[in-house]
DNA sequence: GTCCATGTTCTTTA
DNA sequence: CTAAAGAACATGGA
């Protein structure tokens, strides 16, 4: 469910209302989620405040009071979300914090894919990811694109390449910079590699102000649904007419991953 | 029963 | 050896 826009707005909605709270107590109901596997969360966490929450790429980032950190991925299917201790707790809710009269931090996350990631003091857990897209200069996307041989779309879902794009705004990218899926990442021209950094950003940009897609599971820490959806161009539009062209969008599998995009504004090159 | 799903990581192939 | 493709992970909805 989460991609760079989801999560930038899960991190928006969960801020004020855990920044400053000190976590009373933890529940964990799976020890599976956790990374290191033997890590003793609640010792680690109970009586510490959370003094800071970040997003880097898909990562949800937490600092506590002692400097110490840990990161939640939610995968494809997780959610964070905070509410009273009176609050029935949905299926597959993995980790409770409670944070006092805040009421209590939820990770609810059915497929599992997701979950919480240990880094104590350890200065960057991020050493294996590229760069943030909101702040990329088109001769940096050049760089790394030119690099590998395979098509812009795999390319693209790799995190160490950038971080924080996913299936649906890698469609949604590519139809605004006009590139086909399958061209090759490295045989793109400066030219299309500075359209592709521009509809990038304001493809995600655009989604940040929609509160980002939500296909099924989606919701911010408030439990409030996205509304992006309704406005992408490409992504679970096949055979619907194209927007700017009305040419039925395609649909073909690309790094075992449905891919969405028009025939005629993507040519292949 | 079938296929598909907003992601990552391990294994296999070339 | 490396890069890239494919399978696997776990659950639920259509």
């Amino acid at each position: 469910m989460p991609e760079l826009p989801e999560v930038q707005t899960i991190v928006n909605t969960l801020r004020p209302r855990v920044v400053g709270r000190t976590i009373a107590s933890v529940s964990l109901h799976r020890q599976d989620i956790v990374t290191p596997p033997e890590t003793d969360l609640s010792r680690y966490l109970t009586g510490h405040a959370i003094s800071g929450v970040e997003r880097r790429g898909k990562r949800i980032v937490f600092e506590l009071d002692n400097g110490h950190r840990f990161y939640i991925h939610l995968g494809m299917t997780g959610r964070l979300s905070v509410q009273p201790a009176s609050e029935p707790l949905l299926r597959h809710t993995h980790l409770v914090l409670e944070l006092g009269s805040s009421g209590e931090l939820r990770f609810t996350d059915p497929r599992r894919f997701g979950g919480v990631w240990w880094l104590g003091d350890c200065a960057d857990g991020d050493s294996d990811m590229g760069p943030e897209p909101l702040n990329l200069r088109p001769q940096q996307l050049l760089g790394r694109l030119r690099k590998t041989t395979r098509a812009i779309k795999n390319a693209l879902l790799d995190q160490r390449v950038l971080a924080g794009l996913g299936n649906i705004y890698i469609d949604e990218s590519l139809f605004d910079a006009g590139i086909h899926p399958l061209s090759r990442a490295c045989e793109l021209s400066p030219d299309q590699v500075r359209r592709l950094n521009r509809a990038i950003k304001s493809t995600l940009r655009r989604a940040l102000r929609h509160r980002g897609s939500t296909l099924r599971d989606y919701r911010d820490a408030d439990g409030e649904a996205g509304g992006f959806q309704k406005l992408h161009r490409v992504y679970d539009r096949e055979g619907q007419p194209c927007r700017r062209c009305r040419t039925p969008i395609a649909r073909i599998v690309l790094g075992g991953r449905s891919t969405h995009f028009c025939p005629k504004c993507q040519r292949f090159s």
